[in-house]
DNA sequence: GCCACTCCTGCGAAATCCGCAAGTCTCGGT
DNA sequence: ACCGAGACTTGCGGATTTCGCAGGAGTGGC
């Protein structure tokens, strides 16, 4: 059940380099997959495979390789406003020393949904969900600038979310 | 199967403010439901339910009003690097004049994945998805930066992905 | 007190999921 | 060039799940 992703690498040979740690790139079929599963993660292997030229039990092994590997998740995603989680926050950050160990110490944190390593202005985006004020203050304050190696920090608390899609691959 | 976005804010007297436009706050049960789909997106309804403590039928007609009302959708979400689309960029925007419209002019286009409004030295925060560098630039400078309104722009380049969750409410 | 509405439950039929065994193909070694 | 290993694919039952429908319980409005 893991000795596959060796192996995957197979008859295809349109693809030149690896995307990112070893995880071999996608062919044609699994990205269809994929977008099969982005329109409606419910939807059944049958009408998948029908919609990609597959059989049903061959969609289902490649599904779960899929989750196997990290590359793919189906999950419900939600609004957190809706859900009860009413400060929500963009924190910029700017590292002295080194930029991943921070990074990793954010992903760590609970109240932490969303790390990147960026170029530009911040060196590290960091998406902060909280129940209120309070929290988000705390987490701010108390523990991202508490990190060793953080310089600073800017914050763009969260009005009101217009757009939340994940359906790249779907155009 | 329309209607019941008018009617269904009646029976819920113990939750005084309403979340956003209009959509009633989540009670205890649905926000079991959603943490229950948050951790599996295909988790049957009869394990739902026993989770719960709902039959798998009620499960089933809250989980479709749930997603009738768009207050969670079940999707397949991936690392755009593993898809192939290699630049994406958080694009942090300052606009003059009516920053809603500008919000809903980004929201329309497809290379934009994420869109929030907020409070701080950015107007609004885009999310930029692209598959090289020649279709990034494309969008920032001739696109976003084309909107009326818009009065600047500073772009973050995506480096590394760190974390990416959706498990709030799974706390 | 009655009506309208929502929500939950139970059940049978249809569809789907899941594991298994065998066939096909490509790649790599000899 | 042959041969074996590994992975992918296919096809097929049985268990599970999904789905639609009808009935009952609880609640607010008139």
């Amino acid at each position: 059940m893991q000795s596959d992703v060796v192996a995957s690498r197979s008859a295809e040979h349109r693809d030149s380099r690896e995307s990112k740690n070893g995880t071999p790139p996608l062919d044609a079929v699994s990205l269809g997959i994929i977008e099969q599963l982005q329109e409606d993660g419910r939807r059944p292997y049958a009408a998948i495979g029908k919609a990609v030229g597959l059989s049903e039990a061959a969609v289902r092994q490649r599904v779960q390789k899929l989750l196997d590997q990290g590359v793919m998740q189906i999950v419900a995603v939600t609004d957190p406003l809706t859900v009860g989680f009413r400060r929500q926050a963009m924190v910029g950050i700017n590292v002295e020393g080194d930029t991943e160990a921070i990074a990793d110490a954010l992903t760590d944190m609970a109240e932490v949904e969303y790390v990147v390593m960026t170029a530009g202005s911040f060196d590290v985006l960091a998406e902060i969900v909280c129940e209120d004020d309070d929290h988000l203050l705390d987490v701010i304050n108390k523990r991202i600038r508490a990190l060793p190696g953080v310089r600073s920090t800017e914050s763009f608390v969260y009005l009101k979310l217009k757009k939340q899609t994940y359906m790249w691959g779907t155009r």
